[in-house]
DNA sequence: CAATAAATAGACAAATCTGTCTATTTATTG
DNA sequence: CAATAAATAGACAGATTTGTCTATTTATTG
């Protein structure tokens, strides 16, 4: 029951599917592309995905899950409270260098199959919810200067994390991001 | 030379792209579906734009234009300079209704073919210079507290407004984009 | 009116797409 | 070892994609 060394197969699409999926798009990506640089059989992605669309979901979750733990994993190197709020900005910094200042890819799965796909967008609310609430609890112990209210605070940094983000990825650099840092840093 | 009643073939053929490259996305509308709801021919569509993607780039260049006069009008009937700023949010707040929570086309566009097409990521980055650029003189006209400087305000609000609307469109309602305004409000 | 330009309908090519299916080989497990 | 499950390669169907081309009709303009 237990693969050690090679990754199972499921891994192996998904992690393809990770890659092409962000990096060209969830329509531009064929099944095709999918299976050849996953180096599986077609058979095989069908048995454990219906249809491309469950490859996209399943993919939109193991990102969130993905996302949460690197985020955790930063946050919990900072002991400061109010540094955890900054770090938050140094670690998306860091992460759209990685991803060649893509954006995020929640917002880019959600502006390609929000709308029409209701498993996708749902999973995508997941995501930012789970990150709205993350913010929220860090703002709440951060014992910040209460020129915002902590909802106000805590709503801004969201926001501004994905303004930034989004930003980043028009102008394809950190500026907006390393912006929006110095700006909070200014109202905590 | 003048086409004054009924819309020529290249005003159809943009009517259509705009709204069907929003609503379904630019790789999910074929051409076929663009020359059949625009009602012209396929040979019209290839002779006023050699590829697809030659459409794409009108269709932000044209978007970006509309968008411009749209907003210049809104703010003209706006006298004081604090609420001009202000009414950025309610502007967007009434476009994204409209729109249904779509987002941002620019960064929709962005996020479809920005990473491969270069003269889509140009038109972009020329439309968010001009909101940014906008914002700026807004915001040295307003006469603002000053708990920001001109520049952080102006880059706040741009990456607040950039956030709030990437928001809204997960979430499908215009919550963020009023609770950005109200915290702007308090900071100007 | 005559000449030129613009638009039309639609067939067509060539590639690509998702998803199915068969037949075979490789792993796993009792 | 034997039985079951999982993965493989690849052909195939049927639909769809962008873009080209021909032949015809409709507008425009001198």
């Amino acid at each position: 029951m237990m693969k050690q060394r090679g990754q199972v197969v499921v891994d192996k699409i998904l992690d393809t599917a990770e890659r092409l999926f962000y990096l060209q798009g969830y329509s531009n990506t064929g099944i095709n592309q999918v299976i050849e640089e996953a180096d599986i059989a077609k058979a095989s992605l069908y048995k454990h995905f219906e249809t491309k669309a469950d490859l996209l979901v399943a993919y939109v979750q193991r990102t969130h899950e993905r996302w949460f733990s690197r985020l955790e994993a930063t946050l919990n190197k900072v002991a400061d409270p109010k540094d955890k709020l900054l770090a938050l900005f140094d670690h998306h910094i860091e992460r759209q260098e990685i991803r060649q200042y893509g954006g995020c890819p929640f917002i880019k799965a959600n502006d390609e199959a929000g709308m029409s796909d209701s498993r996708v967008l749902a999973a995508i609310q997941q995501a930012k919810r789970h990150s709205k609430d993350l913010i929220k609890k860090l703002v709440a112990a951060s014992g910040h200067k209460r020129i915002l209210t902590d909802r106000e605070l805590a709503e801004m940094i969201f926001i501004a994390l994905e303004g930034a983000i989004a930003a980043a990825s028009v102008f394809k650099g950190p500026a907006e991001i390393q912006t929006a840092k110095k700006i909070i840093q200014k109202l905590i």
